[in-house]
RNA sequence: GGGGAGUUGCCGGAGUGGUCAAACGGGGCGGACUGUAAAUCCGUUGGCUUUUGCCUACAGUGGUUCGAACCCACUACUCCCCA
């Protein structure tokens, strides 16, 4: 016998460790389980989309999906994966990311009433009113220091240091699934691939409270071939909120993986079924040269965290961006094309004036590039672009002549990277 | 409590009185080749001025010296050994 939502997630390439059992569990018996987010960022971002995805099959296979918001373990650190103390944060801004968050989550998850609705909870409302010494007596006495000692978040910390505080973390999340077991009838407790340590301690807490045995599930790690980190670019991390990572430079990071990435990741983050990813795989490995699996993940990401708008606005701009576009295309969009473009990109705004009485290029360039030394380098390198032309003489000074649309300059840096000056 | 070693640019890691903005490697960035891929090759890699040069930087503070990343003192942190 197996289980529907086990052999969904297993095919895709989401599973990495979990209790045997689990495979087994009978399909017309929903399982409860619950993965927690600590609201340590104003986002969620893109390596927490992989948890994310257990939970969206998990209710899409017949079960419940419990997401827990850490308004109270994010006050503490988790050490997991981390080779450095946390720093704390104030409980203003725990609470207003918890609440930007679970805002987040309603995109993925189907929270309206039904057989499977989805349920939300906060570990504050039952971790804070217990008291210290509750929690020693009752709960502490369950784990042995020499259990929670071995677990590798812990054994990686050991010698650089780790605070009581983050030691305790795994009890207190070990806390949590029990709660959760005992209020909401949860029975299995997923995270990311650091997080094996963490719920077998909660496991381990329920069986020798309870005597029942529940399960626990971990997705793998996500690595690029490339050996850097998933989910970060040059700049930083792609998070969700459309403010901090556009619309379009979250497009752009689906797209630009390479063909080896993303052979696994449509399966782990596309909805699509097992036919359509080969179809699309096998379509890619005919011709790779048109990126048939990066676009399709790209597009399908792109409308689900940011709508169907948000991805034609998105593909305009690649489009004038990357295709054959010329100064003369530049001069010729139509001004809805230039408000997303303007929209899409980075910039920086500037008084007319500047402009009119000349803008050496290396001054411009400069708000694109960080330094004027760096401007230089570039230009003499021949990386710069001004409205698609090659531009490589240094005491160039921009002027009227160079405006589009009366208003702005399309600077570009190497292949991929663009900077819209608007004039005022 | 005692003894020893260390703290260098994004990271690793040389340098131990002037020729050091600091070898070398990684990473980043740009170019060539391609498919806005991978691999490879080339260039580049503190800032300001590109002429000279100036400013900031080798844990922090103070000192010795014409001159210090380099010597001395104190402070902070890290690691190792003995108890």
């Amino acid at each position: 016998m197996s289980n529907r939502f086990f052999d969904e997630i297993n095919w895709r390439g989401l599973v990495h460790c979990y209790t045997p059992e689990i495979a087994n569990h009978s399909s017309s018996e929903p399982i409860r389980g619950y993965i927690g987010f600590d609201p340590t960022a104003p986002s969620l971002h893109i390596g927490n989309l992989v948890a994310i995805m257990l939970l969206v099959h998990l209710q899409r296979t017949g079960n419940i999906p419990i997401v827990l918001i850490g308004g109270a373990t994010g006050m503490i650190g988790d050490p997991s994966g981390r080779s450095e103390e946390r720093v704390l944060l104030d409980w203003d801004t725990v609470a207003q990311n918890a609440e930007n968050l679970k805002q987040q989550l309603t995109n993925f998850l189907d929270f309206s009433p039904g057989p499977y609705c989805a349920q939300m909870v906060n570990n504050l409302e039952w971790l804070k009113p217990i008291t210290l010494l509750d929690f020693l007596r009752d709960t502490g006495k369950y784990l042995t220091i020499n259990y929670m000692i071995a677990k590798e978040s812990v054994q990686k910390r050991l010698e650089a240091g780790i605070s009581f505080t983050e030691f305790s973390y795994q009890l207190i999340q070990a806390y949590d699934y029990y709660y959760l077991h005992q209020n909401l009838g949860c029975n299995l407790q997923m995270g990311g691939g650091d997080q094996w340590g963490n719920i077998t301690a909660g496991i381990e807490l329920i069986r020798k409270k309870t005597g029942k045995n529940v399960y626990g599930l971990t997705a793998p790690l996500l690595t690029k071939a490339d050996g850097t980190k998933f989910g970060k670019s040059q700049s930083g991390n792609i998070w969700l909120n459309s403010q901090m990572t556009s619309p379009y430079k979250f497009y752009q990071y689906w797209f630009n993986l390479s063909d080896e990435d993303v052979l696994k990741f449509l399966a782990i983050f596309s909805l699509k079924s097992q036919n359509e990813i080969r179809e699309i795989l096998d379509a890619q490995q005919q011709d790779s040269s048109q990126r048939i699996a990066q676009k399709a993940l790209a597009e399908e990401l792109t409308v689900r965290i940011h709508g169907k708008q948000a991805l034609q606005k998105v593909l305009e701009i690649s489009n004038i961006l990357f295709g054959n576009a010329t100064a003369e295309t530049l001069q010729n969009l139509t001004s809805q094309e230039i408000h997303d473009l303007i929209e899409g990109l980075p910039q920086t705004s500037l008084p007319m004036e500047q402009l009119q009485k000349g803008l050496p290029i290396v001054d411009a360039l400069a708000y694109a590039a960080g330094s004027k030394s760096e401007a230089r380098r570039l230009l003499q390198a021949g990386g710069i672009l001004v409205n698609k032309q090659k531009v490589n003489d240094l005491q160039l000074q921009l002027n009227n002549s160079h405006l589009l649309h009366q208003q702005f300059i399309m600077l570009q840096i190497g292949k991929k990277r663009h900077h819209i000056l608007v004039f005022s």
